[in-house]
DNA sequence: TTCTCTTAGTGTAGCACTTACACCTTATAT
DNA sequence: ATATAAGGTGTAAGTGCTACACTAAGAGAA
């Protein structure tokens, strides 16, 4: 004979870190919060998951509410949790990170009441925000850093077809140091899952670079899943 | 003027993979549930987060009152919160990790009458688990698996004074695919982290191998952080 | 048309690390 | 003494990383 048991009610949030490049300038998609607590402060997008949607449905819905952005790739970072971390009470939220391209995409449209604004801010320039998301945003970071050294993100922030100094600039930008140029260019091409187009830069005031795009199907069968890109240094000044 | 805000109350759990080596093979600390949902069934270690308790410190209380297992340094690991997961609605669980020596620590004493038991089980040998603690078990080995390889974890697991042999037979068990006994030993030995003991084994009936011990000191010396100790192959085995 | 400016694009030598591979040594048990 | 079982060792070939400096191309100015 079984009891009756409980019904649990989980009440909890995702943010959103969203990386961009553009300009060769890292950026994260940021928020000016509408209400409080934190009303004015600039955050993370993110809000409470609905009792009845996946987490990751919820981390893509309320992106697109508090944004505008659609099908972003998504995937979880970390769970923060401490008990003080939001003044409304014992309050954990699960983070998500995405790398998007920013080509063009810059009509952020927020539709939700919460959000002032959405915008994208250098990462070197992002300011002290709202609850624990300072704490969010640098662990992020950190991930990224780690990530784009065996796995292929860094395509996914460049647009289709892109030269080879845009995709050095993007490491270092993310590595946050300089690489030797030679050296750059001699493993990314060794890699083979670069091919390059028939094609050039247009209307620059000197020697037009070759345009290159990722080769996915290449790199799929490649490596079944990851390899080792950049050396992994020390520390990156 | 503040409005007043609502007061946030949630629910959730941890569950914990905990990681041991002993004779060769690698095991799971599993317990057998004494209550519903899922009575008798095997599962993780892991119950409901208190409403004031931080996750990281419940998962160690947790874990304590499980199995008697205590200070053990548990990693978060995945965030796992499928709306169908548990049956008495939505409960998402917060999944921590560890590794840790079993070298005596067999009194495994569980103090809750949740648990009918704990015990080891080989990695290879676990079967369908309550809730969906499958797919938290197989993302954990998923992760040390990656994590051996950048990362000193393998000595956690294995007792203070240790050989080569049991070093790479942990290697072994862990990656899943044999290793080539003079590289792996040059290359551990090369890492400069090992300290040779003036001591080698007792009582087997052949030639005794030597201890030697992990050092930390080096090792933190040398890198702040990690390296790359094992080349990541394609595939196990 | 020539000159200047700016970025694109290229090669090599040394070193360190990885891999593949087979035999002798040491201790115990019979 | 002999068999057994694991411990312990070296080398050569190949691969990948690092450091490093000049020429090539195109546009614009003089």
């Amino acid at each position: 004979m079984e009891q009756e048991l409980p019904i649990f009610e989980s009440v909890f949030s995702v943010d959103c870190v969203i990386f961009g490049f553009e300009e060769g300038v890292l950026k994260v998609l940021l928020i000016e919060r509408n209400e409080p607590p934190f009303k004015d402060w600039w955050a993370l997008p993110g809000y409470l998951v609905e009792p009845n949607e996946g987490i990751d449905e919820a981390a893509q819905r309320i992106l697109f509410k508090f944004t505008g952005l659609k099908d972003i790739f998504l995937e979880q970072l970390y769970t923060f949790g401490d008990v003080d971390r939001h003044p409304q009470g014992r309050l954990i939220t699960i983070a998500y990170y995405a790398m998007m391209r920013l080509n063009g995409k810059k009509d952020l449209k927020p539709s939700s009441a919460f959000v002032k604004k959405a915008f994208w801010c250098p990462v070197s320039d992002v300011p002290q925000l709202a609850f624990d998301h300072t704490q969010i945003f640098e662990k992020s970071l950190q991930k990224i850093r780690r990530k784009i050294s065996y796995s292929p993100i860094a395509f996914e922030l460049l647009p289709e077809k892109f030269t080879l100094t845009q995709l050095q600039n993007l490491y270092e930008a993310i590595l946050n140091k300089k690489l030797d140029k030679r050296n750059f260019r001699k493993k990314m091409l060794n890699y083979g899952i670069l091919k390059e187009l028939n094609e050039k830069q247009q209307g620059v005031s000197y020697r037009a670079a070759a345009y290159y795009k990722f080769d996915r199907r290449k790199y799929n069968k490649l490596f079944q899943k990851e390899l080792s890109f950049m050396k992994e240094d020390d520390a990156g000044h």
